[in-house]
DNA sequence: GCTAATGATTCCGA
DNA sequence: TCGGAATCATTAGC
């Protein structure tokens, strides 16, 4: 199947149009007529200049436009509009698919979350960490509705467009179907930007108000009190197991790296100041055999089933001949030496 | 505002 | 990988 033009330096003529059963053989010269006017008018801007408006009158009058656009319209169908998709147009894409999945589980798309940043952060954190959140969302919404606004607004001016160049150009629906589409892809390219920079605004949120750094709050007196009985109990061999610091998180409410840092800060910090230590750790003893002497057994029973781990401190402490006795004594000669397990601590009676 | 205390991080060595 | 040491950054007390 084969359409030639006439050209314009010959004059033409001879031009047969054989492609279809249902569209007439044209030799004429309203045919050639019609075939120039065409050539002129895809030369032409889409303005409404007054030639413009010849030809359309011309065309819409011909009695061979029909035809003549069924035949370039199948053509264009059968070349340019059969193109299959690319494999990338067909898949979703994965960046696009995890960010998504991001903006849904932060509650920025979809239903909105009552979203914590900390389970350790304050109220007044956690409100504003969810006024912030809130603005995101907010912006982001907007910003989609103003997006997909203007994604119909010039996908409806684009068909008006084609329906109006219909008049004067082969235009099927495919085609149209295949511009709208790709409107609409370039405008979730848009779309993906915006979803793009929400996450990482919703990223640097997160990572201002995680930032422990910026963010460190002491520990609460129960917990350090709880942290120190440790260390002081275990003064010969402050280095907890793994087991006794998620004992120690767990009590605390904190974490076990927390932890970790608290015994490593501890143990330097100790040694570098030992002679205020040891007035902490006297303290320490002299509570435990304060609460030694005038518990019976009975209440020790009790709390040591409520408190596995207080259950366990107090025989440790009669071992520790190392570091305490009962009566709140101390062993300064030994308590200074835990260093001698760097690297090779004992393993931990907590358990 | 200054300073000590304190929790976290980083670097390094074993 | 863990812990020591140094350091940073924030908090709390004055």
């Amino acid at each position: 199947m084969s359409l030639e033009y006439p050209s314009s330096s010959t004059g033409g003529g001879g031009t047969h149009l054989t492609p279809m059963n249902q569209v007439p053989v044209a030799s004429d010269e309203s045919f050639q007529l019609l075939i120039q006017q065409l050539r002129a008018i895809t030369e032409e801007t889409l303005d409404d200049s007054t030639q413009v408006k010849n030809v359309k009158n011309a065309l819409s009058k011909s009695r061979l436009r029909q035809p003549l656009f069924t035949v370039l319209g199948e053509i264009k169908s059968r070349t340019v509009l059969s193109v299959a998709p690319t494999h990338e147009e067909k898949e979703e894409d994965p960046q696009q698919k995890r960010l998504d999945n991001m903006l849904l589980a932060e509650g920025v798309d979809g239903p909105e979350k009552c979203g914590t940043v900390a389970p350790d952060a304050s109220g007044s954190d956690q409100a504003d960490y969810r006024k912030r959140l809130s603005d995101i969302r907010k912006t982001y919404h907007d910003e989609m509705i103003k997006y997909n606004d203007s994604c119909d607004q010039f996908t409806n001016h684009v068909k008006n467009l084609l329906r109006d160049q219909a008049s004067v150009r082969p235009i099927v629906k495919p085609e149209m179907d295949k511009m709208i589409s790709i409107i609409e892809k370039k405008f979730s390219q848009i779309q993906m930007q915006l979803k793009q920079s929400t996450c990482e605004n919703v990223m640097v949120l997160r990572s201002r108000f995680l930032d422990a750094r910026r963010k460190r709050r002491n520990f609460s007196k129960q917990a350090t009190e709880i942290l120190n009985e440790y260390f002081y109990s275990h003064l010969a061999n402050p280095y907890p197991s793994e087991e006794a610091k998620e004992e120690l998180a767990r009590q605390c409410q904190i974490t076990v790296s927390q932890v970790s840092n608290w015994f490593g800060n501890k143990r330097i910090r100790y040694k570098k100041n030992i002679a205020k230590a040891q007035e902490e750790a006297n303290m320490y003893a002299a509570k435990k055999a304060h609460a030694a002497t005038f518990n019976n057994y009975t209440m020790q029973a009790t709390a040591a089933a409520l408190n596995p781990y207080s259950m366990l401190q107090a025989p440790d402490l009669h071992h520790m001949g190392a570091g305490f006795d009962l009566t709140g004594g101390y062993a300064p000669h030994l308590v200074s030496n835990f260093d001698v397990y760097k690297h090779s601590p004992p393993s931990n009676n907590y358990g």
